[in-house]
DNA sequence: AAACATTTTTAGGTTAGTCTAAAAATATTT
DNA sequence: AAATATTTTTAGACTAACCTAAAAATGTTT
């Protein structure tokens, strides 16, 4: 048996790790996990024991293929749980997260198969963030960043990297949502901010929005 | 702030005093909660500190108006989540249970008043329980057990006291469910059992399903 | 490479919820 | 009402997940 604590340590390392690709080292687990580096010496000694992770005093954590089959299933829960929120229950994307931290939790796989299939198979969640399938394959898409577009070219939107509330919110005051078509005009060198045209708008977004917003080119 | 299983005691008092009429003894709670009654003591003391629940030695135990309005809250989750997964998963009513016990617990009112209505404000759940409306209400509806039917008489099934996979799953092979018509054909007064008219067919039931099945007068 | 800074681990303690075994209170029988 | 049975509580321990403070290992300067 996983717990809930388990579960939240797998996925912190999971998403520190690159996608389990990096080791990962205590301070930045503690940091995720608000909580401090003693806690994590001593879960991540659990996790090795019950072979979740790879581990050796003091050169930091690494996932095994059971560490990470583990938090691809907690991130396609999630995921679907986010979908079902926006879709069916009027939920906006930047409320969804800190309730589907909840659901990703809840064990039954009758549950997640069923709304899978009451959700009609999605494969990218409200933030653009690609959901597993049931057996953990991602569905990847090119998307570049928008600070890397071309001025002149078409781009569709696709997703997003900060997924906090107040940049959320940003982009919906400015009518930017997933799907949103946005053609870049002009890059200013000076600032690096970048002038763009929306369906019926033409607005100037800061660097800092540049870097967090993907696009994909039509 | 309380905690799951605080929840889940309050729930188990709740069910076990008849919706908070009664006085519920240590034992009680002990084995519906599967666990020892000095492990309920314990607790019976927190939710008394907490003032959940009204508490004296050896004198068993009531819950409070605090307790009860949690209890009513934590049903009212649980069953418009058996709505949900009867209606929109595909789960049939036997299987609902289990899976609501987790899901009633996730703490969100948008989430809770978004399914609500998602669900176009359902008044009972799979097995005719009533649910409770935001303010704690039930819509009750005037039921009588098929044991004490009249002979003669039509009636609809609007509920049953057992929740056992084992008795639903008997009642699905019977092709009853709620909303099912039948009229009483006989009662034999040898072993209490009953025979019944469906809508086309005709069946003999024993006096333990003749106890668990709730009927209106129609 | 010695000195200093940082990171990580260890040691020992806390809390929530559980347990067993024994003691105390209440209930039932004779 | 005394004896016996049952129920409930107390006392003391356990585990998971956390903490602080100190020790140990690793990294970085100079």
């Amino acid at each position: 048996m996983i717990t809930l604590t388990e579960e939240n340590y797998i996925k912190a390392i999971y998403h520190l790790s690159n996608n389990g690709e990096k080791t990962v080292n205590t301070n930045a687990i503690a940091s995720a996990m608000q909580t401090k580096a003693s806690s994590v010496t001593d879960m991540i000694k659990k996790l090795s024991e019950k072979n979740y992770a790879d581990y050796k005093k003091y050169q930091g954590v690494t996932l095994t293929d059971d560490g990470r089959r583990v938090a691809v299933n907690i991130i396609r829960k999630h995921r679907l749980w986010e979908v079902f929120l926006v879709e069916k229950l009027n939920f906006s994307w930047d409320e969804v997260h800190e309730v589907a931290e909840h659901l990703e939790h809840i064990k039954s796989d009758k549950l997640i198969d069923e709304l899978d299939a009451f959700l009609e198979f999605p494969t990218h969640d409200p933030h653009g963030d690609p959901i597993p399938d049931k057996e953990g394959n991602f569905k990847h898409i090119e998307k570049i960043v928008l600070a890397k577009a071309e001025v002149g070219s078409t781009y569709k939107c696709v997703g997003v990297d900060d997924t906090s509330s107040k940049f959320l919110k940003y982009l919906d005051s400015n009518h930017i949502a997933l799907g949103t078509i946005i053609t870049v005009k002009h890059k200013e060198p000076y600032d690096n901010s970048i002038k763009l045209t929306l369906e019926n708008s033409e607005i100037v977004v800061s660097q800092s929005v540049a870097k967090n917003l993907y696009l994909k080119k039509i």
